[in-house]
DNA sequence: AGCGTTTACTTTAACGATGACTTTTGATTA
DNA sequence: TAATCAAAAGTCATCGTTAAAGTAAACGCT
């Protein structure tokens, strides 16, 4: 026999001496119950501390109130904004939140989703992880009527809900700004291109190259990781391959930061020798010295949209058109891409 | 009637002509269910896809296993480093981790904590808002007979297990340092002093001056708040209480930054005209200019041991003394608080 | 043969709450 | 007056899983 000291609909009805399933309805304010009922029931829960079960009102009712989140990393200041935005909208929801990270890992990355559908979450918010190519798991999980919406990272079906930054539209900014203050041999250290995002990055900057009358062969794309190491290793790389260049734009922040160590290292300046343009206003980049020019993601306002695009598919189970939806990013200008031009003039 | 098209245990039992007890018996390899069966079962449960019901199990089993976090925010990077630590034990010990977020605010600290407790996590690890005073809801807590365990900002009451970071000592290393360099009129910018952990810093700086030789009035603990802003104003306070003042000691890095900002803004130059060290070593102070000295508090470490502490409550329940374990921080020297005495002899 | 022990299951009851349906009572209406 | 209806409960079944106890057959041992 499994005893228990806890306090329960039944041990409250039992005192009442009416059913549980009135204690139930009176709890929930259910129209069925009389005002004084609800009262009585209510107080009494009140001084026995009653708390429900969420656990067996989730099995019972079917309904968790929980959302799965599943994030590539957790200590990344993008990400942890993004969550900020996530909880602001979940708790006012009275929605709790298990966050599961992938580190980077596309069989993790199964795995957290396979334990969050087994616990039932009523719907996933997800970042995909650098590795993930395979689409499978996220159709199984919409099988299961769990809805889902990725943000920032997506998969390249495009048959989900999601919310993005004008990724493309903001690199063009980015790479337009660099070509105005004079800079004319811009690379891009442009991260792994089977990710959405780094893509767009990247067809961006082609697209202020071709605005501004250049050729394919007046860029150039490195490829590389999304970390200040990889950043340091691709400047080093650029300057062998690349030694003309005299302005880089890099997929975000971190590989910025590895270029300001490589750049350090090597005895250039910048942005006198060298410009840099990052992406993502990590909170390092405005103590830099010079502080970096960047792309500000809204990430709380990402975190926070996608929440209620969530919240939406909740409220009608029906099968509904996923939806995308598109905040804007923005060039926060500061000194690491200042005026050749000016300098060059004011200098000599 | 609710149909479901789920896969459960009953689905294969009855498929296979044995009863549920046998099919849950056997995907746990339970001794009392021959191999032969335990495969057979195991089998079916692939091809269908079977997914364990976690929530059913945790109403049936009473656990969970999940275990309930409380984070006074969680854009700080002390903070995400702590999760990173949280996170990969949890994961080692097929833990899932539901996290909550006070925001530094004692109210939905206690609500955060009724709803872990609803939900019947294991076990809670929680570091205190800055508001917090009241211990109440802790102790009901454990009459529950839900362990918790404290790190890093930890109620007055140490009835309960913690993880903390020696700050008495670290801070007292600091302030040596900082006198060791020349500095001579320290002044403590020191946090809210019903924090156990500004209280130690302070208590550390306190000695290390008394070590010294100096009395009460050659020091000066100036209260504030955590964040950059309270650093910022903290400063400003002091340059009109204290304007002999050559170094301040903070409580914490955002509070440093603070004083960077401030320091600026007033003209005075890091570290020749004052000497600044932190405490916390946020990412962000390794690339301030100058790079900021300060405290390295192990943040995943104390994340691992926490886990490590409520795993170990976890598997005996009856009821044991509570732990402190402390982990140790080191001074990290950058360039914030060099050598007056050097700087002095050589620049004359 | 008789008795205890294993082995491999099955049966029965929870766990705590809720959804769907039914009943009771009294008031309102045709 | 009988039929109708709404309010305020109650009953029953179920969510999917597991703990505890029960059972039947096979085995081993003296």
């Amino acid at each position: 026999m499994r005893k228990s000291s806890q306090v329960t609909q039944s041990k409250i009805a039992k005192l009442l001496g009416i059913s549980t399933v009135t204690v139930s309805k009176a709890l929930r304010n259910h129209p069925d119950i009389s005002p004084e009922t609800i009262q009585r029931v209510k107080r009494l829960a009140n001084e026995l501390g009653y708390t429900p079960d969420l656990i067996a009102r989730a099995l019972s009712s079917r309904r968790s109130n929980i959302i799965g989140v599943v994030l590539p990393e957790i200590d990344h200041t993008f990400f942890a904004g993004v969550m900020k935005g996530i909880y602001s909208v979940a708790e006012e929801n009275h929605y709790q939140i298990v966050l599961t990270v992938s580190r980077e890992d596309d069989q993790r990355e199964v795995e957290n989703l396979q334990t969050l559908a087994a616990m039932r979450v009523d719907g996933i918010l997800i970042s995909i992880s650098q590795k993930t190519q395979d689409v499978q798991i996220f159709r199984k999980i919409r099988e299961r009527k769990i809805p889902v919406v990725f943000f920032d990272r997506i998969p390249d079906d495009n048959g989900f809900s999601s919310v993005v930054v004008n990724d493309r539209e903001a690199a063009f900014q980015a790479v337009q700004y660099a070509l105005d203050q004079g800079f004319t041999r811009i690379v891009h250290l442009g991260g792994l291109q089977h990710i959405s995002i780094a893509r767009d990055r990247a067809a961006g900057y082609w697209d202020a190259l071709h605005a501004a009358g250049m050729k394919e062969n007046d860029g150039c794309v490195i490829p590389c990781g999304f970390s200040e190491e990889d950043g340091y290793l691709a400047f080093k790389q650029m300057m062998q391959t690349q030694p003309r260049a005299d302005a880089v734009f890099t997929v975000n922040d971190p590989v910025a930061i590895g270029v300001y160590d490589a750049a350090k290292e090597t005895g250039l300046r910048i942005p006198e020798d060298i410009g840099v343009i990052g992406f993502s206003d990590n909170i390092i980049s405005r103590y830099l010295s010079p502080p970096l020019t960047t792309i500000s993601q809204p990430a709380q306002e990402i975190g926070r949209r996608s929440v209620l695009l969530l919240l939406e598919a909740l409220q009608r189970p029906d099968r509904q058109s996923p939806r995308q939806e598109v905040v804007p990013a923005r060039l926060i200008v500061r000194e690491s891409c200042l005026s050749k031009k000016r300098m060059e003039t004011t200098g000599s």
